[in-house]
DNA sequence: ATATTTGCAAAGCCTTTGCAGGGGA
DNA sequence: TCCCCTGCAAAGGCTTTGCAAATAT
């Protein structure tokens, strides 16, 4: 497991090029972790993966990529309330978002699991939504 | 406008007392802002008041009063994606927000304007429901 | 050859903390 | 008096930035 494999790479690649993004060697081992394989990582974990898994990279060529990958739409920022840490999705369609607030872990819910009706006046252009439900999971 | 009435005073005294925190007079001040007054302010914004209405406070002080306040469940913390700064909100009960991504501003909506039906099993324990619409209001 | 990207170190920003001095009950 | 609070300054954590060296086309 966890092996580079060329399929990602490959896959990667052309998801970089495609949004006009230079696929170097760095960028494209950031992104089979951040794109493929990761879930809600923190710049502290895509570090360990890609030290791990690539020779050398330094810290900031991770955060310059990360938002490269932000501003590109190839990745959403997410931040709790209670951590500094920007957590990173690859899921960028609109979903719920379940923090337990026991072990910090951080899920994914169910897009069918929930609705979100909307009654807001036209005035209002909805270009996101966030949905965060924070509690204990047994 | 903006005097620091009487009424306001008292009552936050009261709320500080039955929270369990000792009323002291910088935190009354900074109280009689961000839990009267102010509407999703951030530190810098409550310093500048109080620093206005109140002869004299340190930085650390509206930090450990507002954590206080916080932890006491008077106030929420509210921090969007974009911003390391805390905002601070003294609507604490389950509503949602909208930030205008142009504006920068954040504001409560109405209740009743939307609502969010969940069908998570049993499992899980739901202890709050942060809601952010983000998009611009014309 | 030329335009980018990388990497290091330093700086930046917001927030927290240690500790001495001060004030209220 | 005694305890807690305040305020300063320093430290802390995370992220960004400046700039020179390295790289790719």
């Amino acid at each position: 497991m966890e092996q580079s494999n060329q399929v990602d790479y490959e896959q990667v690649e052309q998801q970089l090029v495609e949004a006009g993004i230079k696929p170097t060697a760095q960028r494209i081992a950031i992104c089979q972790y951040v794109l493929q394989q990761s879930d809600h990582a923190c710049v502290e974990e895509i570090k360990r993966w890609v030290d791990a898994h690539f020779p050398k990279i330094s810290l900031a060529t991770v955060y310059n990529t990360l938002n490269l990958l932000v501003d590109a739409g190839l990745l959403k920022a997410v931040r709790l309330p209670e951590s500094d840490k920007v957590r990173y999705d690859s899921n960028i369609t609109t979903h719920c978002h379940f923090l337990d607030e026991e072990s910090g872990e951080l899920e994914d819910l169910d897009p069918g699991a929930f609705k979100l009706s909307s009654k807001l006046g036209k005035e209002y252009k909805i270009r996101d939504v966030q949905v965060l439900l924070r509690g204990v999971r047994r």
